[in-house]
DNA sequence: TACAATTTTATCTTTTACGATAAATTTTCT
DNA sequence: AGAAAATTTATCGTAAAAGATAAAATTGTA
């Protein structure tokens, strides 16, 4: 088996998932803001779904951060919503 | 339309392209180091093709360049094949 | 411990990436 | 110009991503 599959994937997972929760969201509020479902969302964070790169981009996009550093450990979360001022979302975004 | 696709799928593509050219690579070898058809290549380099992260990762791979230098601008080709003694490259990698 | 919120898992459907092959087009070289 | 090589495009079949929904499991809280 791959290291994508069995390595790769779950780091680039786990760093989502901490960049959502360092940012205040649950799963159905970056679903929405990403317009990604919400169980997509967390077989991707648990590593057991491949995605594609329109789908990274989105996500990163919905948490304001750049597609590279969900791809590879470094300084994650430089901001918290509370410094932008409110949630410094709208979830109205998608749909 | 979004950014993506009309912007940043187009530049990823480039950035491949531009990787396999100074690796000295065609579609058809590049094809059979990724296992990624060269026809689907193709689509990739020109920004008319969606691509799931494993293949990034396995075209990244083939070509010896990280992920993240598809995704962003930044110094590229580091490394060329002739540095590597020979061509650097086992065609016999997939299949 | 009950209740609520969140997350995970399952099922089904739709969309789309990708392989294989072949044909058409473009590029390169003699 | 003509031939060969490389690339692009098209078609078809398969596999897998993603949406929607609901149910199960987990986590958090009164």
């Amino acid at each position: 088996m791959s290291t994508f599959e069995t390595t790769q994937l779950p780091e680039i997972g786990k760093r989502i998932r901490n960049s959502r929760l360092s940012a205040g969201l649950n799963l159905h509020e970056l679903a929405r803001l990403s317009g990604i479902s919400a169980p997509a969302l967390s077989l991707i964070e648990n590593g057991k779904r491949d995605l594609r790169l329109s789908s990274l981009f989105r996500i990163a996009g919905a948490l304001r951060v750049e597609a590279t550093t969900l791809l590879h450990a470094q300084a994650e979360n430089l901001v918290t919503p509370d410094v932008l001022g409110g949630s410094g979302y709208n979830l109205g975004d998608y749909q």
